[in-house]
DNA sequence: CTCAGTGCAAAGGATTTGCATGCCG
DNA sequence: CGGCATGCAAATCCTTTGCACTGAG
């Protein structure tokens, strides 16, 4: 055990939100994408904690999402990634390479940052779009796809 | 309205310099992406232009993504989109609803779109990445879904 | 003629679902 | 006890591929 007692409260409480219990299978998909530094395929959850079945592993992050405990990713290859939401952790983006679909985060100067915050804003009031949030991504070669 | 005669001669050009051809097939599929207002899913290319077959349009789009000519997209749903590459339009960016998946084009003002290249250009030398360019989606909910 | 492009049908593969069983409340 | 969660295996469905044929050069 370590860390963050307190994010396991905010899970349970936004599962219990939408109906849905905290249980351990879905509090061990939690500890794993914690702990990881970048969004993870299903199967580097399954790889990471032997003891989660597959059809689990997708229908409790599938949950997960609903619960806005989770976001999920996709991007080049045919895996989606999944990571813990931004309002969980802190305000990110990605490095995403175009051949292998890997991701790395990062982050922006924080008034680059809201600038951004606000012209999104704008087109959003503009558009019949609801806005909920942006994603920005730096699409490049990682150094293994050089 | 008519059209840029000189959109597909760069196109015949980008195919040619990988040792592809500028087909009946591609350049039907490139005619449909050019009076889309937005990327279209492979579905939507095909209800488009009926003469075109599903193998061959995967395999005609996969051409012309590694040719350049067109930029494969992937959002909520379980489609690809499809638009033409960015330098053969205008740099945009994608309104995303995260409940169908649809898609909208949108702009930045000039100045902040060029402060954020800047940025991104710098995390790109710091990290161990080559950029070749970033994506920045606003993500919300369409008039449809609500 | 040759070889890339095409279309059909069948295969591939990540994700989803049906069903029987186990466990939390 | 009742109903949701789980795990296995089978089904789903977008996408890819094998193969025979056609057409451009």
């Amino acid at each position: 055990m370590s860390a963050a007692p307190e994010l396991d409260e905010v899970v349970a409480a936004r599962l219990r939100a939408g109906g849905q219990r905290f249980t351990s299978g879905r509090r061990r998909i939690v500890a794993v994408l914690r702990e990881a530094a970048a969004p993870l395929t299903i199967p580097q959850v399954l790889a990471a904690d032997r003891s989660l079945s597959q059809s689990s592993a997708y229908r409790n992050l599938a949950i997960l999402e609903q619960a806005g405990v989770v976001t999920r990713i996709v991007t080049t290859d045919d895996f989606a990634r999944y990571e813990l939401a931004e309002d969980l952790t802190e305000h990110h983006h990605h490095l995403i390479c175009s051949a292998c679909g890997d991701v790395t985060d990062f982050s922006l100067r924080p008034a680059l940052e809201s600038d951004l915050e606000r012209a999104l804003h704008n087109v959003a009031r503009r558009s019949s779009f609801t806005a909920l949030g942006h994603r920005l991504d730096l699409v490049g070669r990682c150094q293994a796809c050089r």
